[in-house]
DNA sequence: CTGTTAGCGCTTTCAT
DNA sequence: ATGAAAGCGCTAACAG
């Protein structure tokens, strides 16, 4: 009843432990006959043998298996990542598991503690820089996805176009006609939030003028922090901004809700745009315009990228592309 | 430059590796001196040990790793569970690692190829009873969440007390005065799903009457399923029905969306009911009416459940309470 | 109190 | 073409 090892396999073969490992692993051709082989094979089938990977991992020295750290699993953009990278694993007989850092972007505590798996390598996703010692400290070949690639410590760097991103939400609202923008910003600093800032500053044509609010990522606080920013005692009507630009689609909803409670219609009244394309982005009314990244694209790349670290080979691509993708819940802005 | 061993931390402490294991095991106390301990402990702390799991798990036997296998990953609510479940998994250190079945709750395909970490046991959580065949031949422990009680193969079960949910939304809405019901159902069949809807049957009151429409857990989906089943064609407004129960929270905002297209308004001519409370339900408008389940209780107790049998203990428990949270979706029906 | 020893199941030379 | 043997890093008997 006990589980049967390669030993087993060998004996009820007929043949030695080596065969089977060979066998087994695929490298036989030229070194095991045609029918010890078929032998082999069969006595493992029948006594439904699994390798060890216990064994194998210590003898190999390398578990096959990455961390991806994510600083929320319950965000979906960072399930779609995980999707991504799982299956360019999975293609390279390689595992991920996925380690949920605690509190969100802050020092991740050892990982090793909750994710008990010996590694080969980690994936990080959208990290403060320094959010990672613990892990460093193990000197493992690191991949970073949506972080500063000026950040020491990781060996390949996936990114987005963020700022791209950012340029096309404001050409888009600008084209419109807005030019009083609020920005809904995440008050959880990363990089990938300081370059969304940046880069709206950036793109801002002469005329325009944006404030800034942050709030967590939370729907009904972003509502919260929307409704101070807008409500009555801000309530000059000729300079209330008329789009509200949101770090993420969660901000994004919470901000059309408080538009709807401060008797502001989305977008007839007020425009407001999101970022990441989440499913959320089509379930409220009005749909979200908003940014569409392609999570497991940077999923697959961060996959394929730490492949490549840990065989030697050095590993750079241009960021991914983003794009708008126009719905909803922007408008021109209301006449004077 | 290699990672140092327990071999390496003996020779730096000057002892053998067997106290060094003892030491760092945490089980010398009366059987390896106070000094020794300091000593073993420094050295480790200077070379920055870290045993090899490979090694450990070989020896033991055991690997301290779950597996937990969730139908979507997407989904908030088993984002949740892991949450729960990797809580008591961490207290008592083992590890759990996440695989995403492809096909929703069809067959799992060899969850080892995917993530390959040796196991000690499984939890599946809203799994069809013979999409674990993959696993079940494993012959690991297997614990199941939300799943058949009947279903053969789990040593233990987990659930929740979904049909006192519906009962409650039946209620409710009953005593809002509704009495023509709309069952907007998940089409992918799983016994979860198939409890609840025996469950509407069973506690409708005399005189309620209810018509059932299926469509895929996705809220484009469920608003196209909806719109069919309510639109001009079927525009008897004498009998439409006033009230949508929904089988989750994405169909219910799927159901709102379609409510608004049809120029129906939530609540005032149609209410409409979820189940699962995800973050969802909160974040569209009006707010959803919703059966709250505590995913993350979920989690904890499948784990605790999975410790137990992996003791060689029985485990069993009572299903778990859910609670009806009364939003903005529901209301009276219109009047004639 | 501490060291010696054996062996977990696998892969990989090196002989045959 | 196949087998014998060594050893990956760790823990648990058993000696001392």
């Amino acid at each position: 009843m006990t589980r049967p090892t390669s030993r087993d396999v060998a004996r009820a073969a007929g043949v030695s432990q080596a065969t089977v490992s060979l066998v087994l692993g695929g490298k036989w051709p030229g070194r095991v006959s045609e029918r010890t082989a078929g032998l082999v094979r069969d006595a493992a089938a029948e006594l439904g043998y699994r390798p060890n990977l216990a064994a194998r991992n210590l003898r190999l020295g390398s578990t096959r298996t990455a961390l991806l750290v994510v600083p929320a699993l319950t965000n979906e953009f960072f399930a779609r990542v995980y999707t991504g990278a799982a299956r360019v694993a999975a293609e390279h007989g390689f595992g991920v598991v996925l380690y949920p850092s605690p509190d969100g972007t802050g020092p991740a505590r050892d990982p090793f503690a909750s994710a008990r798996a010996a590694l080969d390598g980690v994936i990080a996703s959208s990290m403060a820089a320094d959010a990672l010692e613990a892990i460093g400290g193990a000197a493992l070949p690191l991949v970073m996805l949506d972080s500063d690639p000026a950040a020491g410590g990781a060996r390949a760097h996936v990114n987005l176009a963020m700022a791209d991103g950012m340029h096309q939400v404001v050409a888009h609202l600008e084209g419109l006609g807005h030019r009083r923008f609020l920005h809904l910003a995440s008050a959880v600093r990363s990089w990938t939030f300081d370059v969304r800032a940046a880069a709206l500053t950036a793109a801002l044509g002469p005329g325009s003028t944006v404030r800034t609010v942050r709030s967590p990522l939370d729907v009904q606080a972003a509502r919260g922090a929307l409704e101070a920013a807008l409500g009555p005692a801000e309530g000059h009507r000729g300079d209330r901004p008329t789009a509200v630009i949101c770090d993420d689609d969660i901000l994004a909803a919470g901000a059309c809700k408080a538009a709807r409670r401060l008797g502001l219609r989305v977008p007839e009244d007020l425009s407001v745009t999101g970022f990441d394309d989440l499913a959320l982005a089509t379930a409220v009314e009005p749909e979200l315009t908003t940014v569409h990244l392609p999570a497991e694209q940077v999923g697959e790349h961060g996959m394929t990228a730490l492949l490549a670290v840990l065989d030697g080979r050095e590993w750079t691509a241009p960021d991914l592309p983003v794009g708008l993708v126009v719905r909803g819940s922007t408008a021109p802005p209301p006449g004077p």
